[in-house]
This record gives C-alpha cells, structure tokens and sequence, in this order.
DNA sequence: ATAGCACTGATAATCATTCTCATTCTCGTT
DNA sequence: AACGAGAATGAGAATGATTATCAGTGCTAT
C-alpha cells in the first residue's frame, strides 16, 4: 500500500477504534502496517515472523482478535485450517485469492469491475434462488503458484 | 443422493481405496453414507451426532483422515476454523457453497452449466495473468440462510 | 490354518488459540 | 502536575480440535 494512502487508511483505522472507545496502539499499528504491506493473508505465525517477535504471541493473538471484531480486520482459514488475516475489504477494496496447493501461499487478486459486477449479478442469481441472502461472496482459485511452477 | 447413483459410487469408492490397499470397511462406509444424504458438508461433530456415537471419536477421525487422503472425501474450513468434510467433486459433482454468516450452516449449490463455463473461463484468465496455473475454484456466497431470514 | 497387514478404539500427546490476571500505560479531570 | 478509571500488555495456564501411539482384533490371500 503507498504511503498517502497507508495514512489515510490508518486515520480511519484510528477514528474506527475510537468509536468503540478503542485505542490505535503501536501494537495494533505495528500488526495493520505490517497486514497493508502484505500480498495476502497472513497467519499469526507469518506475523510473529514479520514483526521479529516484537509482539508476544499472547498479545498478537489478542491484537488480531480485538482488530476483527472491530472490523478492521478479517479473519479466514486456510487449508490447514490455520487462521490467515488480512486488512478488511473497506481498507483494501475487494478481492479474490489465489491459493497454492504446493507451498500453502495466498495472494491477493482483484478482478476488473466489469467482470466483478458479472459475478455480483449471477452470485445474486443463484442465491436468490435458495432462498438466500447474499451479502458477500469469496473466490479462491486453486492451483499452483508462479514460483512453484518453476521447480 | 439416490440409491442406484449411491451404490454405484460406493462400488467407484470401494475400488479407489482397493487400488491402495485399503478396505471399505463398514466405518468407512457408514462415514461415506452420512455424506452422502448431508445437504452440505459436516463436521466431524456433527457426523459423530448424525452417526449417534456409533464410532468413537477417535476412530472417525481417523476414517476422515484416511478416506480424505484416499480424495473419496474433500476437506475443508467453516468460518470458527473448524473442519469440514464432504464427498469429493467426482462423486458429487462440481458445486458451490452457501454460507449463514448467522447459523454457521453450509449448503450445497450447483450452477448451470453456462454460467460455470463463463466462470472457469474467467478464472483461467485472472490467474493467468498473474502466472498462476488453476486447477480449480471456490465460490463461497455468503450472506443469511432462509431459515434465518424468517426469525 | 496361518502369516501378514489393515483396522479399531482407548488413551496420550500436540498445536493453535483463548483465557486469566497482575501490572502498566493513557488520557481526561482536578 | 498528581489522580483515577478504563484500556492495554505480557506471562502463563487452560481449552478444544485434531493427531499420534499402541495393544488388541479381524480380513484375506497364499
């Protein structure tokens, strides 16, 4: 993510926690930063990593925790059923994933809007036809990785 | 699942776990039933309610594990991080999942035919672009079931 | 019938994650 | 500038889902 935009985005990160009577704490910018300079979701383990230990696991964990359900986070789950986070959808604009089924890797992959508002409009279809209301929709495409391929 | 279609797939997975060796013993295939009649995938709490404790716990674990090993079975993750096992795509065909953000359950849908191919064609051209080689997709529409819909 | 290997089920062990709690920090108020 | 309330932190214990271990059982093929 670039700089201006980083800024902003953290300022409405800020004003989002203050709302709940929240604050933005250097650990909690230490983990967004660390989420918004990411290609994908991360696990908690990724960002024990990333962040060099500064965080204790017992803080990171709660870090996260409190970060998603205030919404400024998602949470997912990936093959192993390990728990991957990354910035929420209002911060990033939304995506879809590219998942590894060699190395494990996610990567983040945004569709053009015209091709976006075909799914939208048939993701609308389908569900309405169950009986369901559809209020999101996930796309993980599997495979193999670009640098997986080369080995 | 329908009774002939049932046991000709239970013939398919017996012969599959033959090939390596394996057996379809009657844990095996009490755990394959379950699956088939489910209208969604299930977790291993739930197929040990649906099964009524008829296998300790231990040992449908290691069913699940085995027959998702032997790809008879397909292995996934619901939103609290916790497994999900259904039959695989070649005995149940392509589909899609339907997931209440609000009871947690997953439902199963299929998309005609058209619209899959627009999709797959779609897939093959974003992970393309990113020099991703696809074998497969996951479309998860999220949003409330009409069960809860009505409360 | 017999040996060899797969299978079962009870139990112990593991791993990610959450909880508890004492301590420390922040911020608004005197 | 000191104070007090609530929020945040970090160490460690506790939990819950899942996996590994192992002794005993049962198929199956020669």
């Amino acid at each position: 993510m670039k700089t201006a935009q980083a800024d902003r985005a953290e300022q409405a990160v800020a004003e989002l926690l203050a709302d709940e009577g929240l604050r933005f704490t250097p650990a909690r910018r230490l983990v967004v930063r660390a989420l918004a300079d990411a290609p994908g979701p991360l696990t908690t383990g990724d960002l024990h990593t990333a962040l060099r230990s500064r965080l204790p696991l017992s803080s990171l964990y709660r870090t996260l925790t409190v970060l998603a359900a205030a919404r400024v986070l998602a949470r997912e789950h990936d093959g192993g059923g390990v728990a991957r986070y990354e910035l929420a959808e209002w911060l990033t604009g939304h995506h879809h994933h590219l998942v590894c089924l060699v190395c494990g890797e996610v990567r983040d992959v945004s569709i053009d809007p015209q091709t976006e508002g075909t799914i939208a409009a048939l993701v609308e279809r389908i569900a309405g036809g169950a009986g369901f209301e559809a209020t999101g929709h996930r796309i993980d495409i599997e495979g193999k990785c670009a640098a997986c391929r080369r080995r």
